[in-house]
DNA sequence: TACTTTTGTTAACACTGTTAGCTAAATTGA
DNA sequence: TCAATTTAGCTAACAGTGTTAACAAAAGTA
């Protein structure tokens, strides 16, 4: 009998087609606007059937989240097996996350928990200007006293505030709580490659 | 008639109040669960008050994100004035700003729209695994062509990893749609630099 | 005291995620 | 084929959210 069959097939396909919608959603009004009432109207059923399905909206999103790893790693594989070197496999990795990231924003920020509140506006907020002038005078000084004074201070500036961001965030993410002190070596670690890098030039 | 200043104090101490209700609430519970609601039940007022000091409850979010702002810059201005050489400026001044993030967690996830949704569960996913052992296999390959093969290839990971996420978070939330092609050169500026480093050993 | 402005209130609107309880359809066993 | 049972889907509600319109009361002004 291939009912079961059947039921177990309807299943799989009413669930993409909650996927489906609410990825629709998504790429139209950002995750801020998902809403299970608005994937529901979509697919012209009721409400608590999405419950069928999922166990909460949060499950939607992981969904989304562990779909956005898996393609990212392709990518990252693909654009991989096509060098022998290690080091030229690092920079087209390191290009291919970065295109990603931008090609499939939807994906990043919710893989990132990125994008959610203020960020529209964290632009226009004068206080970080302060903190960018502290350090980009700093990074002016140290560049006057290297061997090469030809570096761009804007570009290093936002090298190591990325760097810092970056090793916060990755921190953050990964664990609950202020994170062990040895931790701070990978902060050291990269830090002093980009000051090395700064003052030679 | 000192009325009209009267007025004004109380009208500064009303503020106030709203804010420090707030941010009670946001330390004890976190950014998400901070309501208007709560805020007007805990100063024992009625919803609509607030609304006579903040436009909605995104003004109120920015003075808090403002805060922070003010808060971090002046942490890294008070370690930069203990040093002389640049160099340890920068490295002052990245002890701190790491400091901030995690003495002042709740600025800094608010600061840089950081933490809000899955980001709880992010390490939980089996996904995430596959996308850092590409990425660590092929810091393994590097090292191993290196001059200096004690590196700790798990640290270089999450440098590498972090400088990525760093160069990426801070692009999204500085610009509005993809950024300039030109911007790719923050991301070789800071990838040749991990490299050089790491081939060196 | 009469008038005007300010201050604060209640009550509602339009949303959100989630669930209890019922109805109607589909499937199963006799 | 018919009754029993399982399942699917529905309506309606609960408990929240941000926000605002309309009104009452208090405070300040003439």
């Amino acid at each position: 009998m291939g009912i079961a069959e059947r039921k177990i097939r309807q299943k799989e396909e009413f669930r993409a087609s909650i996927l489906e919608a609410a990825w629709l959603q998504v790429l139209s009004d950002g995750w801020q606007s998902l809403s299970i009432r608005k994937i529901a109207d979509a697919i012209e059923y009721s409400i608590p059937v999405i419950y069928n399905h999922f166990e909460n909206k949060e499950a939607i999103l992981l969904e989304f989240t562990k779909e956005g790893f898996q393609k990212l790693a392709d990518a990252l594989q693909e654009v991989k097996n096509k060098y022998d070197d290690p080091a030229a496999q690092l920079e087209a990795i390191a290009h291919a996350y970065w295109d990603f990231a931008f090609d499939h924003k939807e994906y990043y920020q919710l893989m990132f928990g990125l994008g959610i509140p203020a960020c529209d506006r964290v632009n226009q907020i004068g206080e970080m200007k302060h903190m960018a002038t502290i350090m980009i005078s700093t990074i002016q000084d140290t560049i006057a006293l290297s061997s090469n004074k030809d570096v761009d201070y804007f570009l290093k500036y936002h090298t190591y505030l990325s760097i810092l961001h970056g090793l916060v965030s990755i921190q953050m993410i990964q664990k609950e709580g202020r994170p062990d002190d040895n931790k701070k070596l990978i902060l050291q670690d990269a830090i002093s490659g980009f000051i090395t890098a700064l003052t030679a030039g």
